[in-house]
Parts: C-alpha cells; structure tokens; sequence
DNA sequence: CTGGGGAAGGGGCCC
DNA sequence: GGGGCCCCTTCCCCA
C-alpha cells in the first residue's frame, strides 16, 4: 500500500525547522538540479494516461457541507454582523470569547474590526440603520429581508464558497480542482519507471526513483563530500554534522537531529516519565 | 535501542 | 490551470 494512503500525523505543525542554513553550506550547489540528459534520452517521460479525473464522473462539485446556515434557523450563537447579518435589530449579541469556530473569516487579530467600527457608528445613526439592507458578507448581494438573504447564502454563496471536489477513488475532499487533480494522481500512478515498473504519482518522484537505479547523486555535502540523491536527505545528513540539533525534547531537553527520533524518543516513555 | 541513510509522499509556491 | 520544484515529513532498513 503506498504511502499516500497513510494518514498524515500533525505532532507539532507549528514547529518548523530552520533550514535557511543550508544555502551557506552547499553555495556550491545549484538550486536547480540538472536531471542528466541521459536521463530523459534513455527514459522519456511516461506519457500520462488519459486522466479519469477529468471525467465527469470524477468529481462531486457543489458539495454543500452541513455547516451551511439552515433556512429560517435562527442566528448561529456566535454569528457576528460581520457574517451578513445587520445587528441592526439589536438581537444578535456577540459570539462567546471561547467559540472558536467563528473565526473562519477572520483574518485579522484584532478583535474589533474596521468593519465592526463603522457598523457600531452606524448603530449611533438610526437613518443609517434604515437605509442598510441585508448583504451577502461573500457576494455583497443585498436583501430587503433576512429570510430573502438567509436563503440565498444557504442555496449558493455558501455552498459555492464551500464546495468541495470529491475523490472517486477515495473518502478526500479538496477545496480546489487542481488539488483534487494532484491527489488523483496518487491513485491512478501514471509515472512508471521503465526499468522496474515502478509507478509514481508526479514526474519528479520517478526522476527521483531514477536516480536509484542510475546511482545519481547530485547532492553533495561540504563537509565530508557524501553524495546524496535527494536534497531532503543531504538536508537530515548535514544535522548530523551540526553540533546543536534542532529537535529538542521539552521534558528533558534531549536534542535529536530529525524530528522523527524526537517523536521515537517521545514515544518511548520520556514524557510519561517526567 | 538509537542514530542515520534511503526512498517516497503531500502541500505549497512559482513560473 | 498545470508543471516543476522545494520543503517537510514519514516509513523502512541497517549499523
């Protein structure tokens, strides 16, 4: 089973290495690999069949999640005027300080917005408040009615905002039809290795499978001159050089080179132990 | 058991 | 929008 399948595991993705580094220790390496012409002379590019998912029947478009605001609902507890919804009324109050899930529009930090402040100047202004309609907060539509609004956002703006393409193949859901087409590709395999018929999802995974047969290794490490086929690996190697490792472990303050022996280290009792 | 190398996959960015 | 590439991560294997 290919790897692609596995659930992806999150431990920290907020903790990204510093790899800026690594430019200093190899500026002699090109960022662009130069694949060897060899490489395409004797092994073209596998043509890419025909994709599937192109079909129609490849994708779902329009799946409308469940979240969508349910006609004539009353207002969502936590459903700022900021999300179509005039407080003209007086009848929404603020969304509780813990409710997290409010804050999918939110792209700013601040918890008053601009947009708040103008609408809490126009609530001093009752003529403003007459004149104001309800607007889609996604494609400024207006409606003289909350109803006529509530179900214009349930019947389009909302499922065109949040549609999602489904995987045939599989239970994923994507944002995007390129991303769905990308992942596709982890099902249907059109790169295939012509020497050992080794089938891989993208190009530049079978230029890297090449490699492993042609011995290639165009990555080179400064200090000890090891050669390496993949830039990630000279990358985890050149940690093994560095006397200050960049995984470090928030119980006993253990450093470990890569991130995956943190996580064995973890694993195996020293959290629990302290 | 630990550390390191090899191989591979997915997301994101850029052109 | 698609391809190429980079970065990060994971898994497997071995010393």
């Amino acid at each position: 089973m290919p790897r692609s399948f596995l659930v992806k595991k999150h431990f920290n993705a907020s903790k990204k290495p510093n790899y800026s580094e690594l430019d200093t220790h190899t500026g002699s390496l090109d960022r662009r690999v130069i694949i060897s012409p060899y490489l395409y002379e004797s092994y073209p590019m596998p043509v890419i069949p025909q994709p599937e998912i192109l079909s129609s029947g490849a994708y779902s478009p329009i799946t409308v999640w469940t979240t969508a605001v349910p006609f004539h609902s009353p207002l969502p507890n936590g459903l700022s005027p900021l999300s179509g919804y005039p407080s003209s009324l007086g009848r929404v109050s603020p969304p509780p300080p813990s409710d997290t899930s409010s804050k999918d529009h939110s792209g700013s930090e601040s918890p008053i917005s601009d947009e708040e402040e103008r609408l809490q100047s126009k609530l001093s202004d009752p003529h403003a408040i007459e004149a104001e309609k309800f607007q889609c907060n996604l494609c400024s539509k207006t409606y003289s009615t909350f109803s006529g609004l509530a179900k214009h956002k349930q019947l389009h703006c909302d499922a065109q905002s949040r549609k999602s393409f489904s995987c045939k193949y599989c239970d994923k859901e994507y944002v995007s039809l390129g991303a769905l087409k990308m992942h596709i590709r982890t099902h249907t395999l059109p790169c295939v290795c012509k020497i050992c018929g080794k089938a891989f999802s993208r190009p530049w995974l079978l230029q890297g499978h090449i490699r492993t047969h042609t011995g290639e290794k165009p990555f080179s490490c400064p200090h000890c001159n090891r050669a390496f086929a993949d830039r990630s690996n000279l990358r985890a190697h050149l940690q093994t050089h560095s006397d200050v490792k960049k995984y470090q472990c928030k119980n006993c303050s253990k450093t470990f080179s890569r991130m995956s022996l943190l996580h064995k280290h973890e694993e195996s009792g020293c959290c629990v132990a302290h």
